[in-house]
DNA sequence: CAAAATAATGGACGCCGTCAACTATTCTTT
DNA sequence: AAAGAATAGTTGACGGCGTCCATTATTTTG
């Protein structure tokens, strides 16, 4: 139970706090949207199958107030609109070039806003507050979401495609040549998928998908560990560790002897979670065919 | 200047700390109030010489706006208004009981919702997240507040007086003799106001009144030091001592030998920088007509 | 195949908050 | 002391954010 002093010292942060980003929503406005509208245009840039259903559940937002919202974003060429192949209800949202020109002006004001708030602090302050404010956020985060880790659906897949794909590319800067080549490798792995030798678990944050794993046979008794990822805000948290653990527990159960893994020499948080479970370096290949300098590495693990 | 990842952990915590609020919001709305409204009420509890000026001064709200909605909060039985005499243009305005009664129901709903999202923490990550969000407040306003203490004006003494008994009273349940008593020292002291000998400052925190300080005469090379005060935000961030500071320099130039000071025990906070600054106890003696228990002590500093 | 659920749209509406115009009073200036 | 500027407060008009309800088209379910 919180004690007065601190319902206090909540309150006190909570004044200061909310009068910064009262002008960091004031130069939002200045830009000509609503928060709501800033809010809409990040979550569509975040994904490449994104429909006006899924935003309604991630920002829990009226039907009809995003109806409206998408048709003005559409008018005033934001947005794009393609049909579904699946299903004739559905359209999928992209952003435009000009779009995507909108929404980092808004970052970049929003960005600023900020930045002004903190320019005055040392270094070191800046780095203490930072701390603090994850600290903050992980606690609260680990204390009231409600993580599921579940077998796949259909849904998933255009999650898993186009998550991987973004955070990837945003992270490590590869090329186009890696985006067609997860197109084809996860559609490749959910047709020939095999519930008796392979795995697809989706981690859910509060109902939103936020990472996932994939074990796949790869011959006699040794298995591909694939498709492992998790959103920013997610990592450092032990979800990687549980993801994995479920994974090897699947194969533990299936009979398999040895589990390997490509990835990437960049990718830092995840190679501790291999560590961490055993993994160990075996090779490293150049793939200059995914940009410039990325190294592939395969890890493998002894069951 | 912020890196890239500093501003995704602010954005971060952001994040979940608006889903956070958003119930809160939602709860007060639930409850028959905006966020604006509650705010209003806030203020208006903590002043007993509130006017639709200052408040829109304070929380930055529209004129017209803030008059219709005194007029609904006057029409539904919240507040009443009660003329000045000084200027006629200006009404008071006051809490009725209803009016209380509905603050304090809002306020009980607002520190459920905050204790409901800490409830699954433990007491020592409550303690730790507090720490940080304290932390945080302080490194943010100090940076950014802007500070200046000046000589009083007219219009600082129902300040000085209001939230003496404000501060008083709520944090040390004083009687309502210690009442009448701030009211006549007060007035005594400004009616009886000389430039040469006294000195009453006032600490302003971006524009607004937060803490003050006085010199006055006490006898020939002696001064006494009184209504010292820091509105609670304001402490532990060295304002008590600058405050005092000024007031000794004061006390040096006009060629005091001696000062000392009356206050409670309970003043934790004061004592320290009383201490600071070389004042020695001397004497307490037993008030029991402000409250039970309460005991007055003497402290002095030759200069 | 009928009934229920889902994706999306459109109409009506309420409330928060802003802008501009206006009154009454007080302060400032010469 | 009178005119002009500034301040406290009120009122009318209005726009935009967001909600509620009804409706259509499509898909899923029993």
């Amino acid at each position: 139970m919180l004690t007065p002093d601190q319902i206090a010292d909540i309150q006190g942060f909570h004044k200061v706090y909310q009068n910064l980003f009262k002008t960091v929503d004031a130069a939002i406005a200045e830009a000509g949207y609503s928060l709501t509208e800033k809010d809409v245009l990040l979550e569509i840039s975040k994904s490449e199958h994104c429909t006006a259903n899924i935003l309604i559940g991630q920002l829990g937002i009226d039907r009809s107030y995003m109806s409206r919202m998408l048709k003005q974003f559409e008018k005033n060429g934001l947005i794009w609109k393609t049909a579904s192949g699946a299903d004739s209800r559905i359209r999928y949202i992209h952003l435009t070039d000009f779009g995507r020109e909108e929404f980092n002006r808004l970052s970049d004001i929003q960005n600023r806003q900020i930045a002004h708030a903190f320019e005055k602090l040392s270094v070191e302050d800046v780095h203490a507050v930072c701390s603090a404010l994850v600290m903050t956020r992980n606690k609260l985060s680990d204390a009231n979401d409600v993580i599921t880790i579940r077998p796949f659906k259909q849904s998933d897949i255009e999650y898993v495609i186009s998550r991987h794909k973004t955070l990837y590319y945003a992270e490590r800067h590869l090329s186009g040549t890696f985006s067609a080549y997860v197109d084809e490798i996860v559609y490749d792995f959910v047709e020939r998928f095999q519930p008796e030798t392979d795995c697809l678990n989706i981690l859910e944050c509060n109902g939103v998908p936020a990472g996932s794993i994939a074990i796949k046979k790869a011959g006699e008794g040794t298995a591909q560990l694939r498709f492992f990822m998790l959103e920013p805000e997610m990592r450092r948290r032990g979800y990687g560790n549980r993801l994995m653990e479920m994974a090897l527990d699947f194969c533990r159960g299936r009979g398999y002897k040895k589990v390997f893994l490509l990835t990437i020499t960049a990718q830092v948080i995840a190679r501790h979670v291999y560590e961490t479970h055993g993994f160990y370096k075996v090779s490293s290949t150049g793939k200059p065919q995914w940009g410039e300098g990325v190294i592939e590495e395969c890890w493998e693990l002894e069951l």
